[in-house]
DNA sequence: ATCGAGCTCACGGAAAACCGTGAGCTAAAA
DNA sequence: TTTTAGCTCACGGTTTTCCGTGAGCTCGAT
């Protein structure tokens, strides 16, 4: 036993029930070795700078710096850990994000426990995993069947969402108007709402209140 | 050990990952058995149509049948289990609504893993169960620090919401606009007006999208 | 039988959102 | 260097939301 190099994972998520969940889960197996956990995006990074782990297993929805921003900390390290990316949606549209910059797997909550363990194995073997329904989504995406795919066919490429888009949906989503956000955005009324129609647009909803809907969905709130 | 009655559990969240990590935890304790688990409000009742627990785990966001629809469900029964409500949100409506139609303990997801059980514990013996933070709340409730209550001391009677409102609430959150709603439900758009102008203001947020915020974080969509 | 709560509807005015369209500036990519 | 994407802003017009207020009806509780 004291021959075996355990793989060393790091797990975040603002649940702490998860995370005694998930790290009661993992003990059964003796590969792996739990080295460490986060409340929230800040205590990861915090955590990172004086430890190091093999897997971090990383919710999106998280408090003060949510998954998005750790990820994009540690886009631009040498030295990182692969990264599992867990959400309560298999929203298509965040995995693309979330590989984007520099995610190795995907795992939505509503998977069995038993997977997470094999996601860990996986992208610690530097390979990536997606739970069942995402990488369904992922081969209708290439096959043509899927909504965006069709419309990149159409000719009209539907970039994602800026990252000044995000932030003004970010702030729709709290229920702010768009005086309110131009004010706190430093930047004319019009802006914000040319900002919210591209929106509207882009993400397909029919008005403020869709735009707020996504954002909780995708849990940028 | 054979003599030795364990406190039956069953537990019921639509993510698999959690289900499997309480499981988990619950393992350890040897006082505690689990017995079944659901994936959604429709497999629990049915469950308990041939099964019986002595406490219930209940997650309030759940496909099918929601957990209110559950307790709903057993407020009509005579033999129930205890039941302790997993939520995401430690949101005091929600308390007070699951404790007016059954439930006995409230437990919030940013709780440790060792609260579970001991709230499983304390609901089994009879006693209600809370975590750290909706205690507080109901607590500051009582001690008239709360804006909810100071309203009821202004003599404005704060009901909760009716179903009217519910329903209109539901199809606000769905991003029908008012003349939509009208149609559906065959009544006037200044009825809907109306109700939409209550609903502000006993959820006191400050437009539609907080309504629609409000209806999402409180799973009624 | 009175009272209150819930649902219904109306009206008028202010504010905000929605929509299309056009356009200038900058920085990065081709 | 030309092009493109992203951010910025403007304008005019339409639609919708927001807000207060008042009021009639029904049903169930006091």
């Amino acid at each position: 036993m004291g021959k075996l190099k355990k793989i060393k994972v790091h797990i975040a998520d603002d649940h702490m029930v998860l995370i005694d969940g998930i790290k009661a889960v993992l003990k059964t197996d003796e590969e792996i070795d739990v080295v460490g956990s986060s409340l929230n995006g800040e205590d990861v990074i915090e955590w990172y700078k004086s430890n190091k782990s093999d897997v971090l297993v990383l919710d999106i929805n998280m408090p003060k710096v949510d998954g998005i921003g750790v990820l994009q900390e540690f886009s631009n390290q040498t030295s990182r850990p692969r990264i599992v990316v867990l959400s309560s949606y298999d929203d298509i549209k965040l995995v693309k994000e979330v590989l984007k910059i520099g995610a190795d797997g995907f795992l939505a909550k509503k998977c069995a426990g038993e997977q997470i363990v094999q996601a860990i194995k996986t992208v610690y073997n530097g390979e990536q995993y997606f739970s069942e329904g995402v990488q369904q989504k992922i081969v209708s995406l290439f096959s043509g069947a899927d909504s965006e795919s069709k419309q990149a066919q159409d000719g009209v490429f539907v970039s994602s969402i800026t990252d000044r888009e995000l932030s003004i949906l970010k702030l729709i989503a709290k229920e702010f108007n768009t005086k309110e956000i131009g004010n706190q955005l430093h930047i004319s009324v019009n802006t914000v709402e040319t900002h919210r129609k591209n929106l509207i647009r882009k993400l397909k909803v029919k008005n403020a209140v869709g735009l707020a809907i996504y954002a909780h969905k995708n849990q940028l709130v």
